[in-house]
DNA sequence: AGTATTGTATTACAGTTGTAGTCAAAAAGA
DNA sequence: TCTTTTTGACTACAACTGTAATACAATACT
């Protein structure tokens, strides 16, 4: 299995779509992943697979050629991926603290009190480790 | 002035750091972006230059042509930029809350007991609107 | 005045991304 | 078996990005 340190390849916003359908579920066909994406974005067949067939170039997603029917699987967690977007975006935004991102969204009131709330119990329930 | 609710051309990771030294001054000429940039990114003059015409071109920066040597400025804040960044890579990686997003950071320890402790005290000082 | 410098305008060029289309082989149906 | 449908492989093509270089006009220097 791979390095959990290794760096994640870049991922575009069109092939984010395809990778949070392989996360639900995989693996999965191409025809698997068009249909779970029908109704949601309004793209062909083909433009799916281009961004299948991407996502496995760029070393992302992961291809099953045993059978004649190919099947798809992410080769990184969602969680990795995630982590990774969010260091390089709060960098290049915010300068690197998460804390300045979320000071702007509380004082323009984009999250509700509730969320706040539950923010506030995610914050208090964290237990202090000791390393 | 422009409409606030106006939406924010998008603005590509170079871009940015041309963006972040006009916000922190200006109007500035090209040479005083470029020397601000100097030693922090390592870009040739053609390059910036090229950037602030592409801002320019966008409508993200504005350029007072009035003397010879022509000044640069944001015509958005640097607050309405992040906003919208924020927003569509919330949506786009998170699944559109804010919450998931504060939630792996605090599992993963990205954030310190100090940072913590400050995100608390913003949480608890938000005063309770009534509109 | 002639030359070097500087700022602006225009052009370049490859890689990424969005959004598919074409072609051929294999399978499924008539 | 002949035909239609699926799949997979390869190709397309423009806009956006990163990263400049070239051409030209106005200044500044000698």
């Amino acid at each position: 299995m791979r390095n959990m340190t290794e760096k994640v390849p870049s991922i575009s916003e069109a092939e984010w779509e395809v990778m949070n359908v392989l996360w639900e579920k995989s693996p999965q066909t191409a025809n698997d992943v068009i249909t779970s994406l029908q109704g949601q974005k309004d793209w062909k067949a083909k433009t799916v697979r281009t961004l299948l067939d991407r996502l496995v170039q760029k070393g992302v997603a992961g291809v099953n050629k045993e059978q004649r029917v190919y099947t798809f699987y992410p080769l990184y967690s969602q969680d990795e991926c995630q982590r990774a977007e969010a260091e390089s975006f709060i960098k290049r935004i915010y300068g690197g603290t998460v804390k300045s991102m979320l000071v702007q969204f509380i004082e323009e009131d984009s999250l509700s009190e509730e969320e706040i709330e539950e923010l506030k119990s995610i914050l208090d329930e964290k237990p202090k480790k000791k390393k």
